[in-house]
DNA sequence: CTAAATGCAAACCATTTGCAACGGA
DNA sequence: TCCGTTGCAAATGGTTTGCATTTAG
């Protein structure tokens, strides 16, 4: 919430604009906590901004990705969640199955591990995906929480 | 190919039936060697066995992930894969993102260091996604291989 | 005989795209 | 002005489901 946001103003893919709507799109998105789906967005900006459409929160979406501004992660849920890039550059994700709520780590042990296997296997890692599936210590004692998705 | 399968002929969900159906799809995907998508069974079952429909392929599917003998897994492709279970209890994957075929590794560190990362924050691990991603020696060098999806 | 399994087509759902109107540089 | 952007609706593509029919136990 009271996070100070990077100026990321002038961002743009090469030959892009920046509009107003993709604006508040970003907007939005920057100030959410958790990994928000594309839909997740869409009826966020719509509650402030009926004008706007889904296909344009996609693309708006797209253009993050490609300007480096957001990251898409997959959870398995058969649609895709995005990430603020600023928050951290690399980590991993707890996911709780029962809440399907996750949380971040870093761990400079695993991304060595990555790189040790993948370079005893002459395979060039770019990216690795590490996500930790069970129940989160709230679903398994009960209570509520407030972690974002 | 000549690799020995696992008798699973008694296996099933409870309530469930076993039908001659079945026993060729499942039967097709055993056979395999890679991680076939469900059109990639379906068409490979196809070819064999005209009456099959696609449906039954998908319902054949979640059978075998309930029964245990295959495990759905996702590559972020927009459509999920499938493996047998009896090839490896736990392993991770290396996925080439030039050819999209995926090879697998075993590696007991990951292991340990999943469980040491989720008893750390007292989450309830179930299971460990684990996938490198980048570009596989083949594609690196420019050449042919064997390895399956 | 009863419940499960099946084929087909229609339904679903997330995401993408064609197109004409609009808006920024 | 010129080209990127947008909304809407239609198209897509993987997966699921309703229903009448067949089949296993």
């Amino acid at each position: 919430m009271a996070r100070p946001l990077p100026d990321i103003s002038g961002l743009r893919p090469a030959g892009s604009k920046r509009s107003t709507k993709r604006e508040h799109i970003l907007g939005a998105f920057l100030e959410q906590e958790g990994h928000l789906s594309a839909d997740d967005l869409f009826s966020l900006v719509r509650s402030t901004h009926p004008g706007i459409g889904r296909a344009t929160v996609y693309r708006t979406l797209q253009w993050m990705v490609d300007a480096g501004m957001a990251r898409k992660v997959d959870f398995g849920e058969g649609r895709s969640r995005f990430e603020p890039t600023y928050r951290h550059p690399r980590h991993f994700h707890l996911i709780c199955e029962q809440c399907h709520r996750s949380s971040e780590f870093l761990s400079s042990d695993v991304e060595s591990l990555m790189e040790e296997i993948a370079s005893a296997r002459n395979f060039t890692a770019k990216q690795a995906v590490v996500q930790i599936l069970g129940t989160c210590e709230e679903c398994r004692t009960g209570a509520s929480s407030s972690t974002g998705r």
